[in-house]
RNA sequence: GCCCCGGUAGCUCAGUUGGAAGAGCGCCGCUCUGGUAAGGCGGAGGUCCCGGGUUCAAUCCCCGGCCGGGGCUCCA
């Protein structure tokens, strides 16, 4: 069988003659006229009619397609002209017949154009990639083309297809990943929360810079600092000796190795011309560490390592793919490499990382959904390897498989969250790769004088700085959606407490309790505007400050401290207390030195 | 890149069936000294995204472009 799908704005037809003696009749059905249908034109081929498969493969497309697009109804149209090997006309009635029957037996409106006449008909197809999709189906061919490059591991190794799942022994997140990734389901839409919270913290698009560059403002910059400490604090926790280097976003293409790691990211690679030299931005920070290292003497000895920086990186994503603090053109990655003597320990170090990619998003709330890029052989090789890494995460990982030798790396695990609107997000990652040492030259010598080439990890535990943003503002919006205050972590708010004189008077009171909390590293601020306490108790909560502290008459005699803790309440204590709890909430987080002026009666207005 | 929706004050938006442009917030001034989510009064502020077309007349209608949001294609 052949199809033509054409998702249609507007499609009808009429018949005007006979085509062959035994044409259907058409009483009743000589026209028809369908707004927004998917059009299904059919060849029905010899051998068509000989078991079910095919039309069951047939129907499971169109309804498929169906789905996706979000037509209406589908019309049935047959149309002898896709094939030269045409089935007799009573097979071929039979199997319209009955694909018809199958699409309708779903709940789906399905007209069918009469079979064996000339017909008039006109189209108007909608034009989006999907509005045009043909296919060829032979009888015995069950597996559907997008699903056998997937299948799902679970954590005591069963490796099952897409086919033979249960839905009721996959978690609901998990589900959520496979609708997306393997069915390619449409979803609904609606505008997400997280953008308004980025226009909150000053998470903006440059309009005078080239499409997908952000720009920071004062609270989203404090924000991006405090990431950028952390992400390095959480490379050096992993138990390896970590370097942190800097080095150019700019590389030359006529460099071999830049030429050829550059050709693995194709069209999606920032290209200029400067001096008639061709020169590249970077897409991650490998191209920097990779030519640093190669230049460094490295025994077995002091494998593995691991290099770390912050790598502003640029990716020339296509305009209608670019979202705010998660698809960009430019980004920053704290990109950490880890130098291995084979694969053998690459895999060892790996788990470290698999452990502790979990335990970060965790600490936020959430949880992440995985999938696991790699080739066939490799699961072959590396069974036991793969099913330690699912036993960690503790429930099923969705597999991917990838062409041999395609890409540099033989595992490439992508984490997800679900975000608020139900759809998947990758943040953290690891890749192992086998490639680039030779490529870069990249070299160690072993215990027996030999040099070799280390494996190299590739990783970014927390995601791009922009992503794990976007991670922490999704989880304010899920919040918020369950009718929880929504908030960030303490260690990322900019401003950490807001002291708020009651009047004026108390002015020199609220900045001796402000001096002594920023001698704590706590981000501290006053609010010494003239106006009502009402209203700048809730300009604070409008910015989501998570400590305020009114002080007035009442303070001032009684020495403690009215504390309004944001999501809470309001709770009397002693400074002491306040900065016991804000330092022991503050634990295991960093410090960084980037914190707004004082006062806010001087402060220029940049954000809702 | 494709399809749909949108672009009006610094921000969020209303509005004009084509005839001199509106609110709230913010800003400025005055007033209020206020005890946990907006005290009161007044004022300033506009290339209605850009370019072309239709029209006596365009912010509004038509065409093209730019930018944003959504859905895809992509992407790992």
């Amino acid at each position: 069988m052949k199809t033509l799908l054409i998702h249609a704005k507007h499609f009808e037809y009429e018949a005007r003659e006979k085509a062959l003696d035994a044409a259907e009749s058409i009483d009743g059905n000589r026209s028809g006229s369908f707004e927004n249908a998917l059009v299904v034109f059919v060849t029905v081929e010899k051998g068509d009619g000989s078991s079910q498969d095919v039309v069951e493969e047939a129907a499971a497309d169109v309804l498929d397609v169906f789905r996706r697009v979000g037509a209406s109804r589908v019309v049935v149209y047959p149309y002898a002209h896709l094939s030269d090997d045409l089935a007799d006309p009573e097979e071929a009635k039979r199997v319209l017949s009955q694909l018809a029957e199958r699409i309708s037996s779903a709940g789906v409106p399905v007209s069918r154009a009469p079979f064996g006449w000339y017909k008039r008909f006109s189209v108007e197809c909608y034009g989006h990639p999907l509005s045009e999709l043909s296919r060829t189906i032979k009888p015995g061919r069950r597996v559907r083309p997008g699903y056998a490059d997937f299948a799902v591991m679970f954590p005591d190794g069963r490796i099952v297809g897409i086919e033979e799942l249960r839905a009721e022994e996959l978690p609901e997140d998990f589900v959520a990943l496979l609708e997306a990734e393997v069915f390619k389901k449409k979803r609904e839409g609606g505008e997400p929360k997280y953008l308004e919270y980025c226009r909150k913290f000053g998470f903006e698009w440059e309009p005078m810079s080239d499409l997908g560059h952000m720009r920071y403002g004062p609270e989203a910059t404090i924000m991006l600092d405090a990431v950028a400490e952390y992400a390095w604090q959480c490379a050096r926790s992993l138990g390896i000796p970590v370097y942190k280097v800097r080095g150019t976003n700019t590389f030359n293409l006529s460099f071999k190795p830049v030429a050829q790691h550059a050709q693995l990211f194709g069209d999606r690679l920032y290209q200029m011309e400067v001096d008639e030299k061709k020169l590249i931005l970077r897409y991650a920070a490998c191209h920097q560490q990779f030519a640093m290292v190669k230049d460094w003497e490295i025994s077995y000895r002091d494998l593995p390592f691991g290099a770390f920086e912050v790598a502003d990186s640029y990716r020339l994503e296509q305009p209608g793919e670019l979202l705010l603090c998660f698809r960009l053109r430019k980004f920053y990655m704290p990109d950490l490499h880890v130098f291995c003597k084979d694969l053998a320990e690459a895999m060892e170090v790996s788990f470290r990382i698999h452990s502790k990619i979990y335990e970060e998003i965790r600490k936020l709330g959430r949880d992440y959904v995985s999938i696991y890029n790699l080739t066939r052989s490799f699961l072959e090789q590396h069974r036991d390897y793969l099913k330690r890494l699912v036993e960690m995460e503790g429930k099923p990982v969705l597999l991917h498989f990838v062409p041999e030798g395609k890409y540099y790396w033989v595992i490439n695990v992508e984490y997800n969250i679900i975000d608020e609107l139900g759809r998947p997000r990758e943040i953290g990652t690891f890749q192992i790769d086998v490639g680039n040492a030779e490529r870069f030259g990249i070299t160690y010598v072993d215990e027996n004088n030999t040099r070799r080439y280390p494996v190299i990890i590739h990783t970014a535990i927390i995601g791009s700085l922009e992503r794990y943003v976007f991670a922490v503002l999704d989880t304010a919006a899920k919040k918020a959606r369950a009718g929880e205050v929504p908030s960030l972590p303490l260690w990322l708010s900019p401003v950490q407490v807001r002291v708020i004189p009651h009047s004026s008077e108390y002015l020199k009171l609220a900045d001796s309790i402000a001096d002594k909390l920023e001698e704590q590293g706590i981000r501290v601020d006053v609010d010494d505007r003239e106006e009502s306490l009402a209203k700048r108790i809730r300009d604070a909560e409008v910015k989501w400050i998570p400590y305020v502290v009114v002080v007035g008459k009442r303070e001032a005699e009684s020495g403690k401290l009215t504390v309004r803790v944001r999501g809470q309440g309001q709770y009397e204590m002693s400074l002491e207390e306040l900065v016991g709890r804000l330092v022991s909430e503050l634990k295991g987080y960093p410090r960084v030195s980037a914190a707004l002026p004082r006062y806010v009666s001087a402060r220029p207005r940049y954000s809702p």
